[in-house]
RNA sequence: GGCGCGUUGGUCAAGCGGCUAAGACACCGCCCUUUCACGGCGGUAACACGGGUUCGAUUCCCGUACGCGUCACCA
């Protein structure tokens, strides 16, 4: 025990003061679900959206949970996702050390100092006496809260394991506010002297968060609202400790449906998992943020949101208070959306791991197929399905060639087929525009609509019904001889 | 069970005493069209329920129902 407040002083001295902090304090267990990421990303963006500073703190208090390589996951998503803090862990910063199993001599030292101002108290109580002596509600009923100090002494010195009780008022209320719910207040009779640093002297997750996050020098404590709860509680430590409230920020849960939580247990995605299904990190993202948030005035009717525009439109007050359930179609459509709007070749960049997964020849233009693919995909991982054509003709049957729209049968795309496989032999400029000029002018000269030509020489030509682009494109890219052997096949098959 | 929180269409949501209750996704229809998409246009669909307060409640208050959270020497 200290008397001395010097330790307290030097440790006070270190507190940034004047601007916002904000921090994310995941425990390293290998998986940022949805929910995780939008914590870290509201988190990040009141930082941001006020000029502050936004820290990575490591919570892994819990031995048994540790995860191996879980922090990398931690890292490497923040910096995908652009998220970059500007103290932690790895960066360090003027109050470092930002991993708590580095800071566990710190909760003791307070844990003892609050004891001192009468806040807390040693608990001899066996672990499961206790549970049932007190149904595990350590209030009045527990006789080690009215131990002397001389008490309290002799079974220190006897050495008596133990742990230290948060001392709740008797009587009264404790009304803390919220940025989100508002003010919420408790009768203290509810409240239970909840342990803050446990038998083995580490400090629970309750009493660490609040030591760290005021020596941290956090402004907005931003976290889940199963946390509501407990809120009181914190409420009460730092005022025994004589230390600012910071401004508390409940987010509601992600959930996957009306009663379950997002969860890893239930095999709902996480940010890799979304990613590994063709998402785009931005349109995670923006979809993300909008899960749970919506911007007002202005921009109130505004949908898409780089990183930027974010941070620059958030604010606390559009969170919502109920939860909402994550919608992957929602999510499809966003991803959808940030596709298209990529520049062609930033879109071939991206989607040419998927076209090679079924398109091996080199003789196949990626570029060309990308730009076919560009408006017709939702997810990248749609893609390989949908070129796998191009590399090898599909065994189709010749029912495709009847389509009524086209006006088109057997006999007609026979007939088709035939005048096509001529003309194109003919065309000795293999491009879009050749192509073109000579199947619209062979449709004219057989005095039939575009598409009754044009249906059989793309179905010829891919072996399937629907296609990304249409017969012209097909044929473009197939190049002229591959293009004019599957035509002459499907006259084949058509008994030609 | 105690305490706390929540409840606008299937989903995300705007609304913050007076509106024919926005918008988006999904769905349906039409247009465009060389299949499928893209794009354009249109449509179906909501204030959980009951009391108040008020000239007037989706908005404020109180109940009820339902849901969620919490009640660990886990985070």
């Amino acid at each position: 025990m200290t008397n001395d407040n010097t330790y307290f002083d030097a440790m006070e001295a270190k507190i940034p003061h004047g601007k916002v902090r904000t921090r994310f304090a995941p425990s390293p267990t290998g998986y940022m679900h949805v929910g995780n990421l939008r914590t870290a990303l509201y988190t990040w963006l009141i930082a941001r959206s006020q000029g502050g500073t936004f820290i990575l703190r490591i919570e892994d208090t819990d031995q048994g949970r540790l995860v191996e390589g879980a922090t990398e996951v931690i890292y490497r998503t923040l910096a995908e996702c652009g998220l970059a803090h500007d103290e932690g862990p790895d960066v360090g910063g003027p109050v470092a050390p930002y991993i708590q199993s580095e800071r566990r001599d710190t909760y003791g030292t307070y844990a003892r100092r609050l004891v001192e101002l009468g806040h807390a108290y040693y608990c001899f109580c066996e672990k499961t006496e206790s549970e049932e002596e007190y149904g595990g509600f350590h209030r009045e009923a527990d006789p080690c809260r009215s131990l002397t100090p001389e008490e309290v002494q002799a079974k220190l010195d006897a050495g008596a394991p133990y742990v230290i009780r948060q001392k709740i008022p008797e009587t009264g209320t404790t009304t803390f506010h919220d940025a989100i719910f508002g003010d919420i207040t408790v009768e203290n009779s509810t409240l239970d002297d909840q342990v803050l640093l446990k038998r083995d002297g580490l400090p629970t997750y309750n009493f660490a968060n609040v030591v760290d996050d005021h020596l941290m020098g956090i402004t907005h404590v931003v976290r889940g609202s199963e946390y509501l709860s407990s809120a009181p509680k914190y409420d009460l430590l730092y005022q025994g400790f004589g230390w600012e409230v910071p401004t508390y920020v409940h987010c509601s849960p992600v959930m996957r449906d009306q009663h379950n939580k997002m969860s890893k247990r239930h095999g709902d995605p996480s940010y890799e998992d979304l990613k590994a299904q063709g998402y785009l990190t931005e349109a995670i993202l923006n979809y993300v943020a909008l899960l749970g948030w919506s911007p007002r005035g202005e921009k109130a009717e505004q949908e898409v949101f780089s990183l930027q525009e974010l941070a620059e439109t958030f604010d606390i007050g559009g969170i919502s208070k109920s939860p909402a359930i994550f919608d992957i179609e929602k999510l499809t459509h966003f991803n959808a959306l940030y596709l298209r709007a990529m520049t062609p070749e930033a879109f071939h960049a991206v989607a040419e791991p998927y076209i090679h997964e079924a398109v091996k020849n080199p003789a196949l233009d990626t570029a060309a197929i990308a730009a076919l693919l560009q408006a017709r995909c939702e997810r990248l991982t749609d893609i390989p399905e949908k070129v796998a054509f191009f590399e090898d003709l599909p065994a189709y049957g010749t029912d495709l060639f009847t389509n009524k729209k086209s006006k088109t049968n057997e006999e007609v795309s026979k007939r088709m087929l035939e005048a096509a496989v001529s003309a194109l032999e003919e065309v000795s400029d293999w491009t879009q525009e050749g192509i073109h000029v000579c199947l619209t002018d062979l449709a004219a000269k057989l005095e039939v609509k575009n598409a009754t030509l044009m249906w059989p020489v793309r179905i010829a030509a891919a072996g399937q019904a629907v296609t990304p682009g249409g017969a012209i494109e097909i044929c473009l890219i197939l190049g002229r001889e591959e293009c004019l052997r599957r035509l002459r096949i499907g006259l084949e098959m058509l008994g030609a």
